[in-house]
DNA sequence: ACCCAGGGTCATA
DNA sequence: TATGACCATGGG
């Protein structure tokens, strides 16, 4: 079975209802959020904010001052985001790409199909981290597919769970009639669900938000 | 002490 | 194509 876009839209909308507007990404620019969707692969935001927090202590939240340090010095800021070995070479990689290509304002030029391709060529970007920058960095109209998102829709029997990842982005950015804000507020609303409700319940029979969603109307069934 | 967190790469079959 | 090992800290 498939999940309807208004069964997808309905989820949206119980969520925001509930929760408000998210206000994603947690960065205060867009470089910011390139190097948090490095840091928080498979690892708590909280701990991405302590290694954040200590590049800009030691100002190096811009790729040139990234490359000048050494893989010593940079693992050991960014070390409470774990896999600090493997992360440091993700970061100069993904600096390294984005001064070759002129930063910001020339990325900002291709499509976004292009952008995505780029992005992918780097080594340590993955489909959900190519998504993350071009959502919340590039504003553009991509849904990220995270493990939160294919755990909620597996729950609610919107998706058997092994569908590819693009056939499951595409699926959400049809629903959305690929309005750019609505990505972006969903994605943080799951989020924010899964980590204020689901993990201390993941009866989605039992969540007071999920009612909301009117799950039980006979065209859903 | 155990489990998981806003994944991705690489080797192997 | 699809599994499995590996990376590593910090909070519950």
């Amino acid at each position: 079975m498939q999940a309807s876009n208004k069964k997808i839209s309905r989820l949206y909308l119980g969520l925001y209802k509930n929760y408000g507007p998210q206000s994603w990404w947690p960065a205060n620019t867009s470089f910011e959020v390139m190097i948090g969707a490095i840091l928080t692969q498979n690892t708590a935001w909280t701990n991405v904010e302590k290694a954040i927090a200590n590049l800009k202590q030691a100002k190096a939240l811009n790729s040139s001052a990234i490359l000048k340090l050494s893989d010593e010095t940079l693992a050991s800021l960014i070390r409470p985001s774990g896999y600090f070995n493997v992360k440091t070479k993700r970061l100069k990689a993904l600096c390294q790409w984005y001064e070759k290509q002129g930063g910001f304002k020339n990325l900002d030029k291709l499509n976004t199909e292009t952008l995505r391709h780029e992005l992918l060529s780097v080594h340590g970007v993955g489909l959900e981290t190519a998504d993350d920058i071009l959502l919340y960095a590039f504003k553009r109209p991509v849904f990220v597919i995270d493990t939160y998102t294919r755990r909620l829709f597996s729950r609610l029997d919107f998706i058997t769970g092994n569908e590819k990842y693009d056939v499951l982005r595409e699926m959400v950015e049809d629903a959305l009639e690929n309005n750019t804000q609505h990505m972006n507020e969903f994605h943080a609303l799951i989020v924010k669900h899964a980590k204020d409700f689901c993990k201390s319940n993941p009866d989605c029979k039992q969540c007071p938000v999920l009612k909301r969603c009117h799950y039980n109307r006979r065209e859903d069934i």
